[in-house]
DNA sequence: TCAGGATAATCTGTCGACAATCAGCGCATG
DNA sequence: CATGCGCTGATTGTCGACAGATTATCCTGA
């Protein structure tokens, strides 16, 4: 019933700390689908639990804003909403804007001639098989390691224990099959030739423009499906 | 020996909410040191409750980043460093100049007569007795509204549940008597300006100089003070 | 005198149990 | 027939207690 740990390392020490990672995964994955009343004796139960730990994991993930809870009701899982979706990318425009200044100014030789090696594997892979989900992965990776090489602890922080996340959740609830990878290809390659030239301005820019044109391709998806039906909350496929 | 919530609301409905919030306020304000470790039966039996409740506090305030777990070993509140101080600075810089946009494509009429009669306030204030610490709060007050105006929750909860503690921190552990007032107050008012004109564009620039500014006069004060002894640490009065 | 190890005390992590609160449901009543 | 009320069941919030781990202490020996 349950997916088993497929890669999580689940080797924290204390339960609280595993069950918090277990949890968000099931979160993010639809495992335990939006808008699902969490029932602390069951989910106990189900993972061989007492509900102290499970207390403790809850409450991080209302701290990440996960699940959200009413005192002496429950916690329910998040239901997405479109909103939300584009005021995080707002959120990103500006977080990562900075993140690849940052980066532009900061990151070594080394860890720029990675980043290019990686895009220059996501080009051959799309080259092959076109936009596969895989890709999808791949995009946030090279997200990922610009925030990584601005050095900000802080940012790295916030973007990677929260956006990251929430940004993996849409993903799996929507199909998310852009017919963007091309363009988004492109545009990181630009990044990263602003960053390899140490251009913070231009790397900024390109990246704030990059997180722009991703959400006004959401945007279009959005109002095209929404044609009729509402697509503000998602239906929960228990 | 502890201020006796001094305007903390305190209504929640569980102990372990109230519990946060107080820990959370003792922390900010100095009150429980930084760097000091926080032991779990004292804190318990100081605030007259059991040790459930004050662990899942203290898992929020983990979430939060205002303390420091190591398992099996305990929690400590965080030690400031000026590092992670200009980290927050370039924080702010980005998330409120993107704020400070959205704040000027949204906000309503009234909230923009709001904002300016509390600069007015602020202007008559430092005009009749210079610069008082009270001032730095109405620096905060300015700059949560203009968050607030944003209208995107998510910018909202990052900026007002995590960092402008954090903000508030560091200035109750730091002196801050800030001789930047004025120029502050000038650059509130451009920037309220911008945004009383729906100008987007100019309103996000202001904000990002207005902030880039304060942290380089923090950044002259830590290099100034910094001159033979090691600021990266504050000293724990207990 | 100082290093090293064994012991003890304390603390964290976890569990099961009790009390308070809330959602759901049936029933009486206008 | 609709609506308000009280009851029941279950769930959440809280507590005290036990087991494992870590830190501090003290004793021994070089």
């Amino acid at each position: 019933m349950f997916v088993s740990a497929d890669d999580v390392s689940d080797t924290s020490a204390t339960i609280a700390d595993r069950i918090f990672d277990r949890l968000r995964q099931a979160i993010v994955e639809g495992e335990i689908p939006p808008g699902s009343k969490i029932s602390e004796p069951v989910l106990a139960a189900r993972y061989g639990i007492s509900r102290g730990p499970l207390r403790e994991a809850m409450r991080r993930l209302e701290s990440t804003n996960l699940v959200d809870r009413k005192p002496n009701v429950g916690a329910r899982v998040i239901t997405l909403s479109s909103d939300q979706l584009l005021e995080i990318y707002v959120i990103r425009e500006a977080l990562e804007g900075m993140a690849a200044r940052l980066a532009a100014q900061q990151m070594s030789d080394a860890a720029i001639a990675d980043l290019q090696q990686l895009l220059a594997q996501h080009r051959s892979e799309v080259a092959r098989d076109g936009q596969t989900y895989f890709q999808q992965e791949g995009d946030l990776d090279f997200h990922f390691r610009i925030v990584q090489g601005s050095g900000n602890r802080r940012l790295i922080d916030i973007l990677c224990n929260d956006l990251y996340h929430l940004a993996r959740m849409y993903r799996c609830q929507f199909g998310m099959k852009s017919d963007r990878v091309r363009d988004a290809i492109k545009e990181h390659e630009l990044i990263a030739d602003a960053i390899a030239e140490h251009d913070g301005e231009l790397a900024e820019w390109l990246m704030r423009r990059h997180i722009r044109l991703s959400r006004r391709a959401v945007e279009r998806r959005l109002v095209a499906e929404n044609s009729g039906q509402s697509v503000s909350t998602f239906r929960s496929r228990h």
